[in-house]
DNA sequence: TCTGGGGTCCTAGGACCC
DNA sequence: TCTGGGGTCCTAGGACCC
């Protein structure tokens, strides 16, 4: 049996966990630069306000509801998330954690009531983090979302369902919409729509090697999970990332050079922070730079450039060196430029680098820099030691005009109790 | 004024090898 | 009339997820 356990809204939560004033309130979260809604309370959501909607198109609607909004705060999301996860962690010996706000448990080998282990696991993180949980639990995993989108979405199961028999998973399945089972999207659900499948029990009738041949082995295996032949294993330890991209709209378009490779130096530092805390080196990477395609009446323009690397590394000092070239070469004067990255790929193992005859870098001691450089910042808060090439002016950077402050993992922001 | 930022997997087709 | 059989690697595109 599994279990998948699901935050309730979840950015829009941890704005609530410092903030118990907004319980019973609509409260939003925008994505970043303060751009579109990306998580809503129950209260916003009966409001009607859209996922995705951009937050300028309805900033009149926001003020009229009394709709609290706040700029996305990812360092307080990841800790609660953290949180979460450690709380989940004391009912299996086997955690998946899947995304940022949900995680797979594999409850095999309990003998217990299953309504009543769903029920203690919502109420132990609500208690101990304060987030909303929903927790469904099914004999697949692919049934255990149908079974956690029931327990959210049907009035009266207090967030919490089980389908452990055929006859539970056979009812739910008469009237699950097709689209929303985990792995069918928006192409699927049409291209099911068309030969009058609706439902996940309609999607059951259909002969396999149809699925197989429309929609791949991984339609084929949906069709398995629903049928309660587990196919998809838990995935205990996460898998190496093959690539890693960091890109961020610019808080207001950005016409020199100079700003902008400030900003591109920055994103190949993240890059390759997240290459060493996977122990790993990137081979190739591309940089690309685009101006906003949204004005249309503007001259537009978008380009990016790949670059293969001597030897696969990790050094910030040396990603910068590559991205900052890979900028100067893409970059053409006269536009306004609305958005930068940097993505790099074939990544290895740091401890299985192909060298190369002709290298002339000293990788020992650019390997020392690093670690000394994650250590102080790891110490003493990002950035605290960069590289010149990241600049110190940053007129670049991200809009955040209603950022919360991060409760719980800043000395200044931790919050005052009075007496 | 203003429109997010990450990822994965699968398949088909072409080029090439012996 | 008739033209083998077995592979790999790479890329682009399309689907999906949060």
């Amino acid at each position: 049996m599994f279990a998948l356990v699901d935050c309730n809204n979840f950015y829009a939560s941890c704005e609530r966990v410092f903030r118990p004033d907004l319980n019973g309130r609509p409260v939003v979260v925008l994505s970043n630069n303060d751009g579109c809604i990306i998580a809503r309370s129950n209260e916003a959501k009966e409001l009607g306000i859209k996922m995705g909607e951009p937050a300028f198109k309805i900033a009149d609607f926001l003020t009229e509801k009394q709709v609290t909004v706040f700029s996305s705060n990812y360092v307080l999301y990841g800790d609660l998330s953290h949180r979460v996860m450690n709380t989940l962690g004391r009912f299996t010996p086997e955690l998946e954690v899947y995304s940022i706000d949900e995680a797979f448990l594999n409850l095999t080998g309990l003998t217990v009531d299953w309504e009543e282990y769903a029920r203690i696991i919502r109420q132990t993180v609500g208690r101990q983090v304060g987030i909303p949980v929903s927790v469904g639990i099914a004999p697949t995993k692919v049934l255990a979302k149908v079974a956690n989108h029931r327990g959210k979405k049907i009035p009266g199961q207090n967030g919490i369902c089980v389908l452990d028999t055929p006859r539970k998973i056979g009812e739910a399945l008469e009237t699950f919409e097709v689209g929303e089972v985990w792995g069918i999207g928006r192409q699927y659900r049409k291209l099911l729509n068309s030969i009058n499948v609706y439902t996940a029990g309609d999607f059951l009738q259909l002969d396999d090697d149809w699925v197989r041949r429309k929609m791949t082995v991984v339609g084929l295996r949906v069709k398995k999970e629903l049928a309660g032949i587990s196919c998809l294993e838990l995935e205990l330890i996460p898998p190496a990332k093959k690539v890693i991209c960091t890109s961020r709209s610019f808080g207001h378009d950005q016409t020199a050079l100079e700003p902008i490779e400030e900003a591109v130096a920055t994103y190949a530092a993240r890059c390759a922070e997240k290459l060493r805390r996977q122990q790993s080196c990137a081979g190739m990477l591309m940089v690309f730079l685009h101006t906003n395609s949204f004005k249309e009446d503007e001259p537009q323009y978008a380009k990016n450039l790949v670059c293969k690397l001597p030897v696969p590394t990790n050094s910030t000092i040396e990603l910068i060196h590559y991205t900052s070239a890979a900028l100067r070469a893409i970059y053409k004067k006269g536009y306004r430029y609305k958005k930068a990255g940097v993505i790099v790929m074939e990544i290895v193992p740091e401890d299985r680098i192909q060298g190369s005859l002709f290298d002339c870098v000293d990788r020992e001691k650019q390997a020392t820099v690093m670690r000394k450089l994650d250590e102080i910042n790891g110490k003493y808060g990002r950035d605290t030691l960069k590289v010149a090439a990241q600049g110190l002016g940053q007129k670049w950077k991200l809009r955040q005009e209603k950022l919360s402050p991060c409760y719980t993992t800043r000395w200044q922001d931790i919050i005052k109790v009075r007496v």
